[in-house]
DNA sequence: GCAGTGATCATA
DNA sequence: ATGATCACTGCC
């Protein structure tokens, strides 16, 4: 299968709902022990900066938040529940936090299957997605019908309230809806 | 429906 | 040092 462009700071560097509508279709891909999977993406979520009262750098600038603040096109992985581990990429300006969740790719649904599926840890904490780092994303050969991204509220954001819970900062890959 | 699991952060 | 919280998953 054909190798597609690699995604560089150029494309995460505009703002995380632009970035994760158009993350759908595209291929995520990791090396591990010389062999590379490639996985389409198929579900994220947009964090959208500090005045999203669902974005972790809501609560400001942390020993974990940190990333955020940086340089976009970089992996932000943390620990959920004790167990599953969470990948982002850091977008928009440095300075201004934001990163998109990805949620689900290939055969993965769910983001803590996700990262279990692909051996994603800690290790990929601000690291920048390349090819270089054994985990990036790769333009896809394929094209997706605009209607077949669908949007939702965010999974799991109760706590930030009616307005920002609310809000459709989910994006699906939904080719088989038909209406 | 809810327990597991441990890093993180606010509070002290 | 302590306790609440948590961008989830799997099993009841």
């Amino acid at each position: 299968m054909a190798q597609g462009r690699i995604l560089e700071a150029a494309f995460f560097s505009r703002p995380a709902l632009a970035v994760a509508r158009e993350l759908i279709g595209k291929e995520l891909c990791r090396s591990v022990n010389g062999t590379i999977v490639r996985a389409p993406i198929h579900e994220t979520e947009a964090y959208v900066g500090p005045e999203d009262r669902a974005c972790h750098a809501h609560r400001g600038r942390t020993a974990r938040t940190d990333v955020m603040f940086g340089p976009p096109g970089r992996w932000y992985v943390y620990l959920c529940y004790g167990m599953h581990w969470m990948l982002n990429v850091v977008t928009g300006s440095e300075g201004l936090p934001a990163a998109v969740l990805l949620r689900g790719a290939g055969d993965f649904a769910g983001p803590g299957r996700l990262t279990r599926g692909l051996s994603i840890t800690k290790a990929q904490n601000r690291r920048p997605a390349s090819r270089r780092t054994g985990l990036w994303i790769e333009d896809a050969a394929r094209s997706i019908a605009p209607d077949a991204v669908h949007q939702t509220a965010r999974i799991g954001v109760a706590y930030a309230g009616p307005d920002w819970s609310a809000r459709p900062y989910r994006f699906l890959w939904s080719p088989r809806d038909h209406t």
